[in-house]
DNA sequence: TCCTCTGTGCTG
DNA sequence: TCCCAGCACAGAGGAC
């Protein structure tokens, strides 16, 4: 093999800034600076380096004062458009950063930059270099053949000899023929007026070159020969003007200097924060110098049995490949300690034996501790391989979640960022780069490729976390007792639930669908009908052209972020109540629409090969405690219309199995009159009666039995609005009273339960005094906002710190039921679902009521409140006949 | 063309 | 200004 090539590449500077600041408008920092040109040029360069990754690189500028290259052609550039104030002033910045990444800065007194690129080019390449120039300018593409190609920055694809031809239609050498009559409107050049890039190319393809169109102007059609004619002088002239110069006098640069640096990343660090680009400042954190981490793969089961000998605790990261709908494992990585991994092979294209598939699957069956970040995602990788699962684990993302589950993320990455300081590569990015089965190529070899560096990551980053939350876990014993009794013995139990799936009858579906889709043709129609045009009816946007500019209905409501016309459905009811036909219209539509996109639609298409959908339960989502379900969501299936209700049906239990649905029945105001204490409370509860129409006799002074309708709806909504801290504003809307009275009600209410006031006001004094709640098992949930000084966010930081401890406990508890429910079933039942209240089982129709009774006894006595919890449970054939 | 934000609406 | 906690769809427009 001769010596690989060094790599040059040559960025034009001007170019790239122009291109950027033409290409992303309205960017800019708090202080009003513009800053899109740096930002535009900052993330090409960061492409060029990393997609690359070249040997040497530098950037030329033209450096002020530069003259022109053909002074005798007067009017060359001399009209050229002075550089916009709000880009001339973001020059600085973008030198600032091309010194962070260590890239010098080519600039020659009086050199137009494009000579100056075409000769460092050409002598570049003449010295052995490959030479890639990038920029987006046209011109170049004259220079591009052997050692020269050309990346061209605004489409990225690089263009060699043959790409130039493809691309542009003619081969380089051409280019500055086609220039000549075509001509340059950005550089002033001519051409010869009245002939454009089609015409040109066409000429120069027939006649190979300006010479030869002018020998033959005799063949041309009139018109173009007249205009070739008085041009002449002019075309030759900007042949000139095209041509790049490329034997400046330059012998003496040193192309070793423009070898690639590392960056400055404080530097860098530094200019992103002035320019606010929040997510490059988390790229370049100014970092401890890194870790020297050994990352080696294993050929034989012995080196795995060696490399976990003596371990108690493995961190474990198992690398999956999706096909046909199955996870099939790839690769293992594993850690023992901080900044070693072992990858492991599998799947034998990625080298993997059967040999070492059993030292694996051996050591899963160990007792050690497995480690990882999800391990409920490794569970289940490791379930649909068939694959021994460990019996001990510990999860550092529960971790994370567990001491501060307000963060956005609790992803490895951000987890990794936050604590250990360390950005870890996404796979995305590495295999963007690097195939998927680079994995075997390198066995033996020091050099990692990026995929393997990914992949010992996996396990070592979870090692490292491990190591700094498992300490901060145990300094306290109630987020201890939160993860060890409630959360880690959760994963497995939502991992069976995730793998077990539920039953979707899709024709059902299909059946719906079909219906829907008629029905919404038809109301199509009668809108457009109705609206005398045709329009998008599902975008609010032009929605809200038609309801309140074309058809001019009163506006009453603006949008919060932009402050368009509000289509939400209490505007479009108003309007339909005033017998507007479009608004009702429309909100039919609306409905069916949601119903049949989100759910009818949609279910069908996430069924597996076993007819169930598998959701994902996510652990570590919800700041309160709870848990949320995505992909799909089947937390949020229609209940509350009659039409969404039918979805239900389609979720159907195997055919001799019935659906088991049982729910806390009123479970945050039982948990609230605990945690209050308030006694009139407690005692509705106890006596078992209907605590809205308690609370309306109470705030009302009425008895039960002679309450109106309005009473007993004005007390639920207020039992309800105090656990979320409800205005009198909103009460008043809610109930369409007004504000007074709606302040009336509330001061009834907490006058007559004094308790609850008291506990608001005990728990935003911890608040305010600690920054944080927490529920009865002793979750917490920090509230930083408490202290705003904005009422608005100040005010959200209340009803967050007001309502986390009660929405918490209730997880608490349902976690804590689902855990004993997971035990005490054992193989008579199976959970699939939970929504917050509510735990779906699919239960042997002949064992159901057996069950059922389980189920509620084992629910109702999992934690004895001050008043009873109460579950109902129902089953059926489908959801919708679980849910009396 | 892909990605992100916005408006909307579904659940407990 | 005004109700806590989620997830997803669809449109619009930004970014490349």
């Amino acid at each position: 093999m001769p010596p690989k090539r060094p790599t040059l590449f040559l960025v034009d500077g001007s170019n790239n800034v122009y291109r950027a600041y033409f290409a992303i408008r309205n960017l800019t920092n708090s202080a009003g600076l513009a800053t899109n040109a740096v930002y535009g040029f900052t993330q090409t360069l960061k492409k060029l380096l990393k997609d690359f990754e070249p040997d040497c690189i530098a950037v030329a500028f033209d450096i002020s004062g530069a003259k022109t290259r053909h002074e005798a052609f007067a009017d060359y550039k001399k009209d050229r458009r002075p550089m916009p104030d709000d880009l001339a002033i973001q020059l600085p910045l973008v030198n600032e950063v091309l010194e962070g990444f260590g890239i010098p800065v080519i600039g020659v007194q009086d050199w137009e930059a494009d000579d100056l690129l075409g000769t460092l080019a050409c002598v570049a390449r003449d010295r052995g270099y490959d030479v890639v120039l990038a920029t987006s300018d046209k011109d170049f593409f004259q220079l591009v053949g052997d050692g020269i190609k050309l990346f061209h920055t605004g489409r990225e694809v690089l263009y060699d000899a043959n790409g130039v031809a493809g691309a542009f239609g003619l081969p380089p050498e051409k280019v500055v023929d086609v220039m000549a009559i075509w001509g340059d409107a950005i550089d002033n050049i001519p051409g010869v007026p009245g002939i454009g890039e089609k015409g040109a190319k066409a000429l120069i393809t027939e006649y190979g070159s300006l010479e030869g169109v002018y020998e033959n102007l005799d063949k041309l059609k009139p018109a173009q020969r007249k205009k070739l004619d008085e041009n002449r002088d002019k075309a030759f002239m900007s042949r000139e003007l095209a041509r790049i110069k490329c034997d400046l006098p330059v012998d003496d640069i040193d192309f070793e200097k423009l070898k690639r640096q590392e960056p400055d990343r404080a530097k860098l660090h530094d200019v992103f924060s002035r320019l606010e680009f929040a997510s490059l400042m988390q790229e370049f954190l100014p970092q401890a110098p890194p870790v020297e981490r050994e990352y080696r793969i294993a050929a034989t089961a012995g080196e795995v049995r060696d490399f976990i000998a003596g371990a108690t605790e493995v961190a474990i990261w198992f690398e999956s490949v999706t096909a046909d709908g199955h996870d099939d494992l790839l690769a293992a990585s594993l850690s023992t300690k901080q900044a070693e991994s072992l990858i492991v092979p599998i799947a034998s294209s990625a080298g993997g034996t059967a040999e070492l598939r059993e030292a694996l699957q051996e050591m899963l069956r160990s007792d050690r501790l497995f480690v990882a970040h999800d391990i409920k995602l490794q569970l289940r990788r490791l379930a649909a391989n068939h694959w021994p699962l460990p019996a001990r684990i510990a999860d550092t993302m529960i971790m994370s979640y567990v001491i501060n589950p307000g963060l956005p993320s609790h992803a490895l990455g951000n987890v990794a960022r936050d604590r250990l300081k360390q950005d870890v590569e996404s796979r995305k990015d590495v295999v963007e780069t690097a195939p998927l089965f680079a994995l075997d190529h390198e066995i033996g070899s020091t050099a990692l490729s990026p995929y393997q560096q990914y992949l010992g990551e996996k396990s070592d980053v979870a090692m490292a976390l491990k190591e700094v939350l498992a300490p901060e876990l145990g300094r306290e014993p109630a987020l201890t007792d939160i993860y060890d009794r409630i959360e880690m013995p959760l994963v497995p139990v939502l991992q069976r639930m995730e793998a077990r799936g539920i039953k979707i009858d899709t024709g059902l579906l299909r059946e719906s669908s079909n219906n829907m889709a008629q029905q919404l043709a038809k109301l199509e129609t009668e809108i457009y009908a109705e609206a005398g045009m045709e329009f998008n009816i599902n975008s609010p946007q032009q929605l809200g052209q038609i309801l309140f500019e074309k058809l001019q209905y009163p506006v009453s409501k603006k949008t919060k972020g932009t402050k368009a016309f509000s289509t939400s459905v209490d505007v479009l009811q108003e309007l339909a109540s005033h017998g507007f036909a479009v608004p009702r219209l429309i909100l039919s539509h609306r409905e069916l629409h949601k119903l049949k996109s989100t759910y009818i639609d949609a279910l069908p298409q996430l069924v597996a090969a076993d007819g169930r959908v598998h959701t994902s339960f996510n652990q570590a989502v919800a700041a309160t405690g709870r848990l949320s379900s995505s992909d799909p969501n089947l937390q949020n299936i229609p209940i509350r219309t009659e039409l969404g209700r039918e979805i239900r049906k389609a979720f159907i239990a195997e055919e001799g199995n019935v659906l088991l649905a049982a729910d806390y029945s009123q479970v945050e105001l039982r948990i609230l009159a605990h945690i209050s204490q308030d006694p009139d409370l407690i005692e509705t509860f106890q006596r078992g009666a209907d605590i809205h129409r308690a609370t309306a006799s109470k705030m009302f002074n009425v008895p039960e039995d002679q309450l109106t309708h309005d009473q007993r709806r004005a007390a639920k909504t207020i039992n309800f609005g105090v656990l979320y801290g409800m205005s009198a504003f909103r009460l008043s809307n809610e109930l369409n009273i007004p504000t007074s009275q709606a302040k009336d009600f509330i001061d009834a209410y907490f006058g007559r339960y004094p308790k609850i006031q008291e506990y608001l006001d005990r728990t935003l004094e911890e608040a305010r005094r600690s920054g944080k709640v927490t529920t009865l098992f002793g979750r917490v949930r920090y509230i930083p906002e408490i202290h705003n000084k904005s009422f608005t966010v100040r005010g959200n930081a209340e009803r967050m710190a007001t309502n986390a401890p009660i929405q918490g406990t209730a997880a608490d508890i349902l976690k804590l039921a689902m855990i004993a429910l997971d035990e005490r079933l054992e193989n008579a039942a199976q959970m699939l679902l939970t929504v917050h209240d509510e735990i779906v089982i699919e239960v042997p129709e002949t064992r159901a009521a057996d069950v059922a009774g389980i189920v509620k006894e084992t629910m109702e006595n999992i934690f004895p409140l001050a008043v009873p919890l109460k579950v109902d449970a129902h089953y059926g054939r489908s959801w919708f006949d679980a849910k009396e």
